[in-house]
DNA sequence: TAGCGCAGAATTATAGATAATTTCGTTATT
DNA sequence: AATAACGAAATTATCTATAATTCTGCGCTA
């Protein structure tokens, strides 16, 4: 949303792009024709090029060379290997932060968690969600991990606005507050468990 | 080292600059100019530009906007990251290829083992020894999670190639051979649990 | 002498033009 | 009628040129 003017093109059109994608406005396996989309944006293609790179790195597409880039397709198996990345990799990243956590952090996140259960749209749960998980991951101090279990969140994302899955809110909210008690209570590996088994639930839902 | 001629001048480009960074020959924080790199390879700097977005995906070199592309310093936290993640996605892959893994597959990975015993030099070890690690986890069927992997191991080769770690070859023969003596008798969590530790004793070894 | 600011140089980012490749429709052949 | 081959149109990849930004060294000031 806030497409920061200071940046170079590329970063816009690909930020663009990506918002596009995930909201499901640009259907899975659709060409990405660099001239159109460049015209659209009053921009060169070059820059056009470069954001499909960034994109390429994030899994939004897939790229062949000479024949172009397409969103890429996310079956209920692509979907579900998200989903186990994510809980690997978030469980991880939870072990390290906890010992940094403090409890201001740990009531910012029960904030982040009110906010999701607040919302009303499928966005705003979405963006309060990702807050959540954000807050009590950040401190681990892990850059390239972060950054992992970010594009792994946006490809997530990309999953729940597709509409598969209507019933969020709840069992997210009860999870949030296992995490958090546990959190409280000292019981680091506790609440990676449970972020664990949280993470999972989003890819065993079938599309009805 | 096998430049394919039919890719684009991008890709080639890409893959050559891996190459000496993860050998060591551009130093760490080295700052990458396009127009040089341009001239070494008798290209435009268009193509440099899309062979950085790729460097950048793998983590081999670092962005900011306006003021150019330096090689990914890694420090010990950064090495120590990269072993940590690789334990947990690897970990993980391991489970799901366990169920497809025949006899004929394992058969291969000891063989690469086998290689890896005898290799004279660092480079022909790690080649190997990638090897290895690639049959046992392909056959997870997961490429998103099979492509992290691969990133991965490219930048603990780097630190391998840094010198950092001379002794190697033992410890790593051990594990690989605990590990396939598990997978044979079909007990997939303590082969997966050998895995963790053996990749996270890469980032354990100080620099000397 | 230390710090500030201002050219000039170097470098990155984008635009416009060109070459190379793929795609697609049409025609010819069996 | 189906298929192979050809050619035009579309598209990707690259090059050259230009604009915008950052870096650097030097002189000036306090």
């Amino acid at each position: 949303m806030t497409t920061a003017r200071s940046d170079t093109i590329a970063a816009q059109i690909s930020r663009t792009l990506a918002n596009r994608i995930i909201a499901g406005e640009i259907e899975a396996g659709a060409k990405l024709r660099q001239d159109h989309i460049a015209e659209e944006f009053g921009a060169s293609h070059v820059p056009v090029r470069e954001a499909f790179r960034r994109l390429e790195s994030q899994g939004l597409v897939v790229s062949e060379p000479r024949r172009g880039v397409r969103v890429a397709g996310f079956s209920l198996d692509e979907v579900r290997e998200v989903a186990e990345m994510r809980a690997a990799l978030e469980a991880l990243a939870l072990r390290h932060a906890a010992p940094h956590l403090t409890r201001a952090i740990l009531d910012q996140a029960e904030e982040a968690n009110r906010t999701g259960d607040r919302a009303g749209d499928v966005q705003a749960w979405e963006e309060a969600n990702r807050t959540f998980h954000r807050i009590i991951l950040t401190p681990c101090g892990m850059p390239r991990l972060l950054k992992a279990i970010d594009d792994l969140h946006t490809a997530s994302a990309r999953f729940l606005f597709s509409g598969w899955r209507t019933e969020w809110e709840t069992p997210t909210d009860r999870d949030h507050r296992a995490i958090l008690d546990a959190l409280r209570a000292g019981q680091a590996e506790t609440a990676a468990s449970v972020l664990a088994r949280h993470v999972q639930t989003i890819g065993q839902k079938s599309p009805q």
